[in-house]
DNA sequence: TATACACTGTCGCCAATTTGACAATTTCAT
DNA sequence: ATGAAATTGTCAAATTGGCGACAGTGTATA
């Protein structure tokens, strides 16, 4: 694939698209390609950085696992997202565990070769600003969910979430799907599969949302997030 | 006071502290006064962002009111501690309600001389990386505690928040008193008041804490870390 | 197409927690 | 000093949610 190939691709990240051109393309030069399979782990919390990473294809799971043996998913990657950048800016180890949900394909920004762009190109230090925020905002809105709302609420904030990311302002009118377990929206918000197989069946009832094997279908986002306030 | 006076004074921030020297002076320069008194709110959730500040006297409590209109702790800020920079790089809005627990002093760099610092030394960039980093990694670590731990644990994680700050290397020979209620506890940790007491209860009996009226003391700082891992 | 595996739906039991209630104690303001 | 308000301590009833179990259904693969 030809680097504008490659850029024209990656735009789909928000993050990415905002980049100046040039850096774009110094970016997408600066990457190698690395295939992970199914399960296999990119890495573990508190394993040294190596890099800045694009999930070109796949998905990746970034969890951690706490002393009951018990894992806790903070969120599954989708395709185009950027991750990685905290610890390469602070220089301390990973705040997570990354497993690959599928096989995946990535893009791997070595550590040096990082230090190197951003010496070249200090303009793009806002860019990572942003991304930053983003986190920061992205995970007080989590700790907001967790210790404030009942499990109702914050099945509905979750599949907001994974629905329709991080966007607030964006077309309502299209019923959205999202392919994931109740299994796995258990261990999202730290609850059991057999709860959010009894709330997931309120919603459908409600005609909140719609579900076949592995698969939610957000039929009504006005509902939806009027339930994230309780 | 002089500009060198409280550069010094400043020092004891480690984020401050790593700044360089002409950039350290400089921001002092562009800083106005503000007073608190008790009770009175520096900003509200959502407000328009105004400016960076540094608490230079008094605790600032930091939090956001839930749908219960119940109050969600996410800190207290002591003296030395910066903030307040993630709407000034994003440009959203403040993420939480800021109020002076006591009567405060602040300092405060307004948004647009803030920008023009940053303008005039983009080398100081890296430092608002590093802030942002922490701020994540702080967040993460709130996060894994109210998904991970029983109620022992977030309450002695608590517990220790209140007492030590964020902190990790102090000196632990001392026992440390805090003035809050079983009901202020059980709001933060998103539980009753009832539960709370219990909870106390057992840590008293244990002899790890003491506890008066809207007063508790911490006397075993190294067997209350072990909770935390419950 | 047969078989294994993953996912959903549903039960009942059990432990933990919330809620409401009430009394006792401490602090604060008048 | 005295009454109001805040805080603590405790109890029992009601609720919530976790967990094990098991059947039924969808999907993949050999």
């Amino acid at each position: 694939m030809s680097t504008n190939d490659r850029v024209d691709f990656l735009r789909q990240s928000s993050w990415f698209a905002q980049l100046p051109d040039k850096v774009m393309s110094n970016l997408v030069k600066l990457c190698r390609l690395k295939q992970l399979s199914k399960g296999q782990r990119l890495h573990a919390k508190n394993d040294p950085a190596d890099g800045f990473y694009c999930l070109l294809k796949g998905k990746i799971r970034v969890s951690n696992v706490n002393s009951d043996g018990k894992e806790m998913v903070l969120t599954w990657l989708s395709e185009g997202s950027w991750f990685g950048e905290i610890s390469l800016f602070d220089g301390l180890p990973r705040t997570h565990d990354a497993h690959a949900e599928q096989n995946c394909e990535l893009l791997m920004v070595p550590i040096a070769a990082f230090h190197q762009l951003l010496d070249e190109h200090p303009e793009i230090y806002p860019h990572f600003m942003r991304l930053l925020c983003q986190r920061v905002r992205t995970t007080f809105s989590l700790l907001d969910e967790t210790g404030g709302l009942s499990l109702q609420g914050q099945l509905a904030k979750r599949l907001l979430l994974l629905a329709y990311g991080l966007e607030k302002n964006e077309d309502k009118q299209h019923s959205t799907s999202i392919n994931v377990s109740q299994e796995a929206l258990a261990h999202m918000i730290n609850s059991s599969r057999q709860t959010v197989n009894r709330l997931l069946g309120e919603l459908k009832t409600e005609g909140i949302i719609q579900s076949e094997y592995g698969q939610i279908t957000v039929l009504d986002r006005d509902r939806l997030e009027k339930l994230c306030a309780m």
